[in-house]
DNA sequence: TTGTATGCGTTATCAG
DNA sequence: CTGATAACGCATACAA
């Protein structure tokens, strides 16, 4: 394949020259533009950006840490990520991690060896220290509230939007109320945890830890609490329920036991998805769309060096009443 | 940032014994193999993988292109991409083109950039000539049935899909049956309304167009196109339904005007989605995690070139029979 | 407005 | 087993 230096030497000027129309610079007489534009057609040129890459220190390529990509939860902040990638003309990496360590930190590894110009870490296991290792090489961003960081965050308050939904419970009268979470040692997952167990201390309820369910990640996993609650002495009136699509899950299984909601369980989902919208489900939206795209805008500033101390954007989460409350 | 010479100079061996070291290569005596690991970790030093990339003239790196990444299907062929990917240590860039032309030559033009070993085209607005063009900088794959192409596909047949989705419902009975269309324009889109009319013609039945819908594409449109249908004067005793989350927008509409599924009205949807499984939805499985996981596999034989002619890879699809008809 | 010369950081080549 | 040197393809400081 052609070469700069090829274009330059048919087309009768210098590399220089060539370059310059290359990345319409001013100051070319517009023959000797002419005659590096035709050529380039001529000889089907195309520029070898890896060397553009070496010699300029950039990519324009920015890198996006999730275990999965096929969840609602994290393809929503992604096409929030990837509509400002395209406005900006910068390309995604998507590392799909399964939350294995090792290759999270290959990513931040790429920071290093300048194969990106910046990391957003939507979700992952490693410590915040860990990542705080990282912030020489490039800027990096979380998508978790991990306090004052040196690295970014665009994050919404968990532990403040739970307590909101606790609160709605109570004050629709529950004072038996369970609660149904994904991971049990995720970041959010705690955070949400504490609210919750917070919550309880303070209003003087006793904790029935077989109110509490982790790992509840699918459809499937929502019926199946479902069972588990029906199955157990004394049983709560509400649930709290991390991710609409568990909900819906459950929702869905109390229909085919001929369960009524809110009546007799009454239930609020996490994230305002589709599925929970179609089922009247009361949730907390938590505007993950803008926060992909609030995460790639910020990351993009610190990557073009407008802004060089750590940001920390709170988003707001708002609880949507439908008909499962 | 320390750089391979200095190490060298520091380490007291040449340049190419430091890069022998970094590329594990044989022929290192241990003790100055040990003396450059040694300065490369007393220099914190990391490779600048553009150079490497300059030299090589491989990134490995794979750019994906898809319309919209906060869609089941395309999520999910991404989560096998991303699956294979992660196991062959390629990176994804994905490219989210909302299927404008431009984004999507833009991706094709990386190729011809060095800035990527190959492309997977999940789904796409181009002419299949237009990809044709840039076969010759790189593997391209597509995942759609372009029938015997310079580029490589991983497929499913759609025409032949529909087909047994139809013959199911004539063998239940059914004469009338509409269907429902995502895009009208795509590719995909265009083979499974062939496959309707066809079917329609073979069994001598009359087309009616407003039992066809295109557009089709949230869980809303699915309950919208439940109440445009009952406004008919004649409607269908059974739809087809391409997605089937529009499929359950329109189920769960259904109930809540207490008509009977399938007895009032049969549906089979399209894809195999959680909420289908969740909601006894008759659908047809299109393999799309294997799609997606397959599609990486054979790209990566033909970047390693140990495959240099195009592949044709057919996934088999399967109806998977439950409460819907 | 144009061109020359240099450097980016690595791997490949080839001679020892 | 080791090293000197030539690529890789481009951008840019500097000189004209």
């Amino acid at each position: 394949m052609a070469n700069i230096k090829e274009i330059a030497r048919i087309a009768g000027v210098s590399v220089t020259t060539v370059s310059r129309v290359l990345n319409n610079h001013p100051y070319v007489s517009p023959d000797k533009r002419a005659a590096v534009l035709q050529t380039i057609e001529q000889l089907n040129y195309s520029r070898n950006m890896n060397a553009v890459h070496l010699i300029t220190g950039r990519t324009r390529v920015v890198a996006v840490v999730l275990p999965f990509i096929n969840l609602f939860y994290f393809s929503l902040i992604m096409e929030g990520l990837a509509h400002e990638a395209l406005l900006a003309q910068y390309r995604l990496v998507l590392c799909q991690t399964n939350y294995e360590p090792e290759e999270e930190l290959h990513v931040l590894e790429m920071l290093r060896n300048k194969e990106i110009d910046g990391v957003v870490i939507v979700s992952s296991a490693l410590k915040p220290e860990v990542i705080e290792e990282f912030t020489g090489y490039g800027p990096i961003l979380t998508c978790q509230d991990n306090g004052p960081r040196q690295f970014s965050s665009v994050y919404v308050e968990h532990y403040a939007a739970f307590r909101e939904g606790l609160d709605y419970l109570a004050a629709k009268g529950h004072t038996a109320i369970g609660y149904c979470e994904g991971r049990q040692q995720g970041s959010s997952s705690l955070i949400r945890q504490t609210a919750y167990r917070d919550f309880l201390q303070v209003q003087g309820w006793p904790v029935h830890e077989e109110w509490i369910s982790f790992g509840c990640r699918t459809e499937e996993d929502g019926a199946a609490e479902l069972h588990r609650l029906l199955a157990l002495n004394s049983r709560p009136s509400a649930l709290l329920i991390a991710g609409d699509h568990v909900a819906a899950g459950l929702m869905l299984e109390a229909r085919k036991l001929r369960l009524r909601i809110p009546e007799d369980l009454a239930v609020i989902g996490f994230d305002n998805q589709p599925i929970g919208r179609l089922l009247g489900l009361t949730t907390i939206d938590n505007q993950l769309y803008e926060m992909g795209a609030t995460a790639f805008r910020l990351l993009l500033r610190q990557i073009q060096g407008e802004e060089t101390e750590p940001v920390h954007h709170k988003l707001e989460y708002r609880l949507i009443e439908r008909s499962s409350v």
